[in-house]
DNA sequence: TTTTATACTTACCAAATTGTATGTACTTCC
DNA sequence: GGAAGTACATACAATTTGGTAAGTATAAAA
């Protein structure tokens, strides 16, 4: 849990009161949210079904992502009640609606060649 | 600086590697680095005028986000030699072509009403 | 000579995010 | 009775990010 009054926090808040960039950068901010959105883009998958696309998500971290896209309302999950469990995400209308602008940005990225800065150390 | 071996950078790298929309995200992803591309849109800033633009940012964080935007080329810096000091910086052209998409993103976040997810805690 | 102006650097600390390992629940199959 | 299948939960530790406070350099102005 975060700490409200941290100044971390503050300036979280500060920078997306009036912004709907950083307040949607926010909300697809963690490290696996685009990779399960881009995931879920044709179709309703499994629990399992979208851990297996991603090789190297933890457990943890997929529920844990997952239940923050399903907090600010990009997915949508449908339990069946049965054993052994089974559930299916999806993405909103919300989520849907934001796929043109991820496929902008793919697109964008291809064009100019876009590769992610690295600051590494030897150790 | 990071650790090369960590499974958090194997991860991070594993994502990026061949998607450019992780790639991209990651290059804007910093606290403040789409509070000052928005700033440098319509032309060059000097250090102190992006300071003064935004209220809350440290020197530190300032100057880091800077360079990260440097090495990942979205931004210029023209250093004047005079003192006391002068630098101006500004949009590159792979910075400039990117506004488009933070335009959309930003008319997106307005058509959508999004505000940003906040898991908070009392204390 | 102290202050002012500008653009940084650095050491250190606090907070947030990410990852590891293990455990839970329920039912059917062997 | 024990293993398999599915979708989680939780305690704990490592890593990374963000923030604070203080210092550096240079020259001109007060």
């Amino acid at each position: 849990m975060r700490k409200t009054n941290s100044t971390n926090h503050v300036n979280e808040k500060a920078i997306t009161i009036n912004c709907p960039i950083t307040s949607t950068m926010l909300a697809i901010g963690g490290r696996w949210k685009i990779v399960i959105l881009w995931q879920l883009k044709n179709g309703s998958l499994r629990y399992n079904e979208i851990r297996k696309a991603i090789p190297n998500i933890s457990e943890k971290m997929l529920i844990q992502q997952l239940k923050e896209l399903m907090q600010s309302k990009w997915v949508d999950k449908k339990d069946y009640n049965e054993i052994p469990p089974r559930t299916e995400y999806s993405l909103t209308q919300i989520g849907k609606s934001f796929m043109p602008i991820l496929e902008n940005i793919y697109n964008w990225g291809i064009a100019n060649n876009i590769t992610a800065p690295r600051q590494e150390d030897g150790s």
